[in-house]
DNA sequence: CACGTCGCG
DNA sequence: ACACGCGCGACGTGA
């Protein structure tokens, strides 16, 4: 049995549009309608394993149908400018993977894909019809099924409607549709229909009399007086209106179900579109099926597998001879495990080394650390850190990560590379980019950023990686068991006041038992029910003591299954927590730690702060733990050349305390802790793209009092004001803001249609100039801080980085010197009109420094 | 796998 | 009338 699928295409790609939040690539331009597009369709055939498919479109030139100019329906309502961008993109993809596209001069869309149905069907064929138009509902029959996607609880399903479906579902047969519509009309469509007729009283009416004509014989049988009238009055509309809506089955059209045969839809030249426009989640879809069915699109790479000690050997030997750049890859499998290593040094050949278990004390081994160290040989990995860690490589020239070029050309594209594919190809790939990406650097003032920041960074990291921060196994288990006590104690406590028992873990279950069971006021927030984060139950806790204790409770289990049980894991036999910091990461520039995460560990409440008691450092040493005072301010200070906010940082000025009495205009002696607090809000809120609705949440305070602060700090700093418009506006023109190191974040969002998307870009842009410039400093720090504790033959070594902080750990006698080394280095990174302060203190364990 | 929640700067 | 603070990562739930 043949089984065809036509698809709707302009239809499909609104409702992808319309249904898939905001999505663009490096370049800016939209993409989220081609994902959403090629989502649905790929997920349909796989339902529907179709042998025959196409995709129809309407032309741009005016359709007629049945003899009707469509002016006469009026003018549909304009395709907004991101939409209309990327039809072509969808017909260009899909082009590449094979698939015919019809369209003809004068025929919508529905009559290509009504006619074609008929056709299908009468050649023996299931056919199934993919639109987001239920207009299309009228084309089903036993054979022809209509597929209508839309979005459940934030997924996107499809529906499936064979003729008694739509029977079941709408109560008249897929003709009835038509009838209907012609009624209720479509504004959408611009089906005028009939004016006060909506479904309720179309579908009654039609389910009684059938149809249009029918009902018009019968019109005296009408009882409802109203009804009867505007019916009366608008049977010539209605008869248009049926003419407008009816999908002509038999036009004379040039394609036949044979033209639609499929063949390989996951094409070498689709899947460069679709790494093009950077729809990451479905590279790999279309990578895994790259069959030599199309052109390649590139020169064809031969990888060839190398065991032999000689054959490495005369690889090896070759790359050190060679004069250019040699490329390195290394994959590992979905644990982490290390499998083969890439060697290529010219697009044409690449070679593969499998990576076995006793490797590393082979002569092979050796080869390639030489070679890897080898100060005459220039070599890019996609990823050096893994590369560092793996092959014994003590020079720190010559390597380079390409990697982190593409995340500095990009760094909202999250770094990419498939861990499925050969090592060689791999290799051969990093080779490709490493080229253009320089240049790319070079044009858009980025080289040195890469060069004399980010690379040497890679060695630093490294090396904090590598050595681990020491933690007491059985003082964690003591805290974990702490907790464990009062998590028990709670959870009876709540279970009794709620009456029953519940998962207090699902928000969903403690929504329906506070606010339907218990009837606290707190109403629906999320889409899925009943908001119970802490800032809602904050509000009820004083008057409801299950409340209270649900609070404590969220409290103790997040400290106990993420910190207690969850770090213990992480322990390795050293006795120590070998974080993984990334560099490719965030948006702005900051570092990210993960697996675990040692950038989030508590401090903010006394009970969670304990924790910090089992970080330690290793016998004979102390912790040093560094972090810049008010660095985003003061970047603020001088980014922004405000003259007011300078001058009280060079005063020592309390800047908190002087922002209050500025904006609630009270002598500096007179401001209380509550104004200062406000203070810090209003300052912390500029440092984040200010927004009154935010403050306000922030501080429980009306909008209008939160924009009146805000109007007076800028009124008190009028170059922040200044300065910040102007990151706005510059980002609006060139579509990207960038720090004062230079590196670029793009903020696509600025661009867009959509009134909250605009005003997060605008947030953004004035956020990440800020956020990124503190991040440059903290990373120039870093290197710093390393290089100079080793060019002075210090033991001390740099652990942990927290945004702002610098975690230390300190043979004793090195004490004085390194505080020392610590404070000049992080503070001499960089000469501005503010200088940098450092706050250090020292300690046994991580609490003790804070 | 997405969501809600919450830990940090 | 309404959207709404910036940047991350980890956990448990539930479809």
């Amino acid at each position: 049995m043949n089984r065809i699928l036509l698809v709707d295409g302009h239809s499909m790609i609104n409702r992808a549009f319309y249904g898939v939040p905001t999505l663009t690539n490096s370049k800016g331009e939209y993409t989220n309608a081609v994902y959403g597009f090629i989502n649905i369709l790929l997920s349909v055939i796989e339902d529907e394993k179709p042998d025959h498919l196409m995709v129809a479109f309407d032309t741009s030139a005016p359709t007629f149908r049945h003899g009707i100019y469509e002016a006469y329906k009026g003018t549909r309502k304009p395709m907004p400018e991101e939409l209309r961008a990327q039809v072509p993109l969808v017909k260009d993809l899909l082009t590449a993977m094979e698939i015919p596209i019809i369209s003809m001069e004068g025929l919508e869309a529905d009559d290509l894909i009504g006619t074609m149905a008929k056709k299908a069907e009468a050649a023996g064929f299931e056919v199934c019809i993919l639109s987001g138009d239920r207009d299309l509902l009228q084309l089903a029959t036993d054979r022809t099924k209509i597929r209508l996607p839309h979005t459940k609880d934030k997924k996107s399903v499809t529906d499936s409607f064979y003729a008694k479906d739509v029977l079941e579902k709408y109560k008249v047969t897929p003709l009835g549709i038509i009838e209907l519509k012609a009624l209720m009309g479509d504004s959408s469509d611009n089906i005028p229909g009939v004016p006060k007729v909506g479904e309720k009283t179309a579908t009654e009416l039609i389910g009684q009399y059938g149809t249009i004509e029918n009902l018009k014989e019968h019109r005296e049988e009408i009882t409802k007086k109203a009804l009867k009238q505007t019916l009366m009055d608008n049977f010539e509309l209605a008869e248009l209106s049926k003419v407008l809506a009816t999908i002509n089955t038999t036009a004379d059209i040039p394609y036949e179900p044979e033209d639609a045969v499929m063949k390989n839809i996951f094409t070498p030249a689709a899947f460069e579109i679709v790494r093009s426009l950077e729809l990451k989640s479905l590279y790999r879809k279309f990578e895994v099926t790259d069959t030599p069915t199309s052109t390649p699109v590139k020169k064809a790479c031969k990888v060839t597998e190398i065991v032999a000690f000689d054959d490495i050997k005369t690889v090896t030997e070759a790359m050190a001879a060679h004069k250019g750049l040699s490329c390195v890859s290394m994959v590992t499998d979905k644990n982490g495990e290390v499998v083969s290593l890439g060697l290529c040094m010219n697009e044409e050949e690449a070679y593969r080394i499998p990576l076995t278990a006793l490797f590393i004390i082979s002569p092979e081994y050796k080869l390639i650390c030489d070679l890897l160290d080898d100060e005459n040989v220039t070599v890019a990995a996609w990823s050096l850190k893994p590369l560092l860690k793996y092959f014994d490589i003590k020079r720190r020239k010559g390597l380079y990560d390409v990697s982190i070029m593409e995340y500095l050309l990009n760094p909202l594209s999250g770094d990419y590379m498939p861990d499925s594919k050969d090592a060689g190809e791999i290799a051969r790939e990093t080779l490709t980019k490493y080229t253009s990406y320089l240049e790319r650097l070079k044009e858009e003032g980025m080289e040195s950023l890469y060069m004399d920041m980010e690379m040497p960074l890679v060695f630093t990291l490294n090396e904090m990686e590598k050595t681990g921060v020491l933690v007491r196994r059985d003082e964690l288990e003591q805290y974990a068991a702490s907790l464990k006590v009062g998590i028990d104690r709670l959870e009876k406590a709540i279970y009794e006041k709620a009456g029953e028992e519940f998962n207090i873990n699902s928000p969903k279950q403690l929504g329906v038992i506070l606010f339907e069971k218990m009837a606290l006021e707190g109403g629906k927030k999320t889409k899925t029910g009943y908001s119970t984060a802490a800032d809602v139950l904050e509000k009820l806790a004083p008057n409801n003591p299950i409340v209270a204790d649900i609070l404590e409770y969220r409290a103790l289990s997040k400290l106990y299954s993420t910190y207690a049980v969850g770090l213990l894991d992480y322990i390795d036999s050293d006795g120590r927590i070998h974080t993984s910091f990334n560099q490719t990461v965030t948006a702005t520039g900051r570092i990210s730690s993960s697996d675990p995460n040692l950038q989030n560990i508590p401090v903010r409440t006394e009970q969670g702060k304990q924790l910090r008691k089992v970080f330690v450092p290793k016998e004979g040493c102390v912790f040093i733990d560094a972090d810049y005072s008010q660095i985003e301010l003061r970047i603020l200070a001088c980014m922004s050349g405000d003259e007011k906010l300078i001058e009280a940082y060079n005063q020592q000025q309390d800047i908190h305390a002087l922002t209050a009495s500025q904006v609630f205009h009270v002598p500096f002696d007179e401001v209380t802790p509550q104004m200062r607090r406000n203070a810090k809000a209003v300052n912390f809120g500029i440092v984040y793209g200010i927004s009154s609705f935010g403050l306000s949440q922030d501080l429980s305070i009306t909008r209008s009092e939160a924009a009146e602060y805000i109007e007076k700090y800028f009124a008190t700093y009028p170059g922040v004001k200044s300065f910040l418009d102007e990151l706005v506006k510059n980002a609006k023109e060139k579509g990207y803001v960038t720090t004062m190191y230079g590196r670029k974040r793009p903020v696509p969002e600025l661009k867009s249609g959509n009134f909250m998307q605009r005003q997060f870009g605008e947030r953004v842009a004035m956020n990440a100039p800020i956020q990124g410039t503190a991040a440059d400093i903290m990373k120039m720090a870093m290197i710093n801080v390393e290089r100079e504790l080793k060019n002075n033959g210090l033991k001390s070594q740099v652990l942990l980085q927290v945004h702002d902080e610098l975690l230390v750990e300190v043979p004793e006698e090195e004490k004085e010197i390194t505080v020392d080394i610590i404070r000049k280095e992080m503070t001499r990174v960089i000469d501005l009109p503010v200088s940098l302060e450092v706050d250090i203190n020292i300690g046994c364990n991580w609490y003790e420094t804070h």
